[in-house]
RNA sequence: GGAGGGGUAGCGAAGUGGUUAAACGCGGCAGACUGUAAAUCUGCUCCCUCAGGGUUCGGCGGUUCAAAUCCGUCCCCCUCCA
């Protein structure tokens, strides 16, 4: 099957400019570019879906530019935001973008990786008025949805002008290094949009560019892709653990896993079917969050982190700490909440420390309501003093509130 | 400018002088069941601390032994009239 074909069965196609691109992708080694502006230290899940059409892309055999938008992170995109974003420093979103290209070379391993900061930098205004900003009528500056949507609440300048920058990206790439499609979320349509007029209107109507956005992720029940518990799910290991980013796939409910699966993961069509297949079957199983969610986990974080995921998950969830050597705890554990201990703590006070509960009152309210344990057995007595006796190898209490919140207490 | 209705905990909504920290529903957090699911059932859900205390019913001021409840005043929302 054609990847374009592909792309569209795996619900990945939101919208091309022109259908034309299916041609052009089977027929010749296209270079397409997909960017991301360096707003935080590392990216989120759900940017994970455009990098898989990337690797689809490339799978191909299309050429991909991995572009780190040094240069227009300065300026702020516009697009979903409903108000004015504060001008991130630029030390900041340099080192944020160094970052973000680290994670982005895991992704997408043979990629080219840019930073429109090179070109950026030292554009000067009166070209960039004269020979770029001739080509923009305002009208249709305003028409695009991340402007309009703003008319009433107020955009500056920078941000109205963030469309014209991102254009010139898409200008600069295709005029040195021949690249004539962008991918992006569905989101950046108009951005896109923006640099395929500007190539079209600099470089003559017989120049070809095109554009491909995936749509956004949804679910049925309209609440938000990406997030446990409002937090965002980070691909920084750092940030979120592995272990955390296996079982964010893994608690994927039944009713979206075969399309998050069309979305994510590279196993061909067909085996996707069978698998759902099976899934439906014999659903208890969650065969199919289990594959995407190792495919995902060994993809950011690699085969190591993805075994020491699963065993820890099957320790965890079996209630069998005890099978975990020393080394898995501490690796296990090195994510969730922890605090020191030096001699003993009262098991109150340790929930406090670790967050799982937000005061005193409250964790005797939770271990009053059987949803405390410390090591795996449950704790019912508020008084209890935790001490030596309770850490495994001498050295960790695992205190865990309701089924998946965790704590460690590492003694000194 | 005039007439009426209303502002109660995250949301919706009872309560119109005293056992009311405030019914009930939703949401949230747990427990059972299960598949780390859904549905269902059960408990908890103003704040802090051990017992006990503190602060709430739009704001402020008053009446009273006692106020979400009565009085004054101010602010905001809705409907109708001008």
């Amino acid at each position: 099957m054609h990847v374009f074909e592909e792309l569209k069965r795996r619900d990945s196609m939101y919208a091309v400019t022109d259908d034309a691109l299916a041609d052009a992708l089977e027929k010749n080694e296209m270079t397409f570019y997909l960017g991301i502006d360096p707003t935080g230290e590392s990216m989120h899940v759900g940017h994970l879906a455009v990098y898989m059409l990337a690797r689809r892309l490339q799978a191909a055999g299309h050429r991909p530019i991995l572009l780190v938008g040094g240069g227009t992170g300065l300026i702020g995109d516009p697009s979903g935001k409903s108000e004015e974003r504060t001008l991130l420093d630029l030390e900041e979103t340099l080192a944020y973008g160094e970052r973000i290209a680290t994670q982005i070379r895991r992704l997408v391993p043979q990629a080219q990786i840019v930073n429109n900061y090179d070109w950026l930098k030292t554009y000067d205004i009166l070209t960039f008025l004269r020979d770029i900003g001739k080509h923009f009528g305002i009208n249709a500056m305003l028409a695009k949805d991340s402007v309009r949507s703003r008319l009433e609440t107020g955009i500056s300048f920078t941000e109205f002008s963030y469309q014209i920058v991102q254009a010139l990206d898409f200008l600069h790439l295709y005029k040195t290094h021949d690249c004539t499609l962008q991918i992006g979320a569905q989101d950046q349509w108009g951005n896109i949009t923006a640099g395929l007029d500007l190539i079209r209107k600099v470089c003559g109507p017989a120049s070809k560019a095109y554009a491909m956005v995936i749509p956004l992720l949804t679910r049925p029940d309209g609440t938000k892709f990406g997030k446990t518990a409002g937090e965002a799910v980070w691909l920084d290991a750092e940030k979120t653990s592995p272990y955390a980013f296996y079982q964010f796939w893994i608690n994927q409910a039944d009713a979206d896993i075969v399309s998050l699966m069309k979305r994510f993961s590279e196993m061909p069509l067909s085996d996707i079917e069978t698998l759902a297949a099976k899934a439906e079957e014999a659903p208890h199983l969650r065969i199919a969050q289990k594959t995407l969610a190792e495919e995902m986990t060994a993809l950011v974080h690699g085969q190591k982190a993805l075994e020491q995921a699963k065993n820890i998950t099957e320790a965890l969830f079996e209630n069998a700490l005890e099978r975990l050597s020393e080394a898995e705890l501490e690796m296990g554990f090195a994510g969730v909440k922890s605090a020191t201990l030096s001699d003993s703590m009262s098991l109150v006070d340790a929930l406090v420390e670790l967050g799982l509960a937000p005061s005193k009152r409250e964790a005797r309210t939770l271990i009053a309501n059987r949803a405390i344990t410390v090591n795996g057995e449950r704790e019912t007595d508020d008084t209890c003093i935790l001490d030596a006796r309770h850490a495994l190898y001498g050295r960790f209490t695992v205190v865990r509130r309701g089924k998946k919140e965790y704590g460690v207490l590492k003694r000194r």
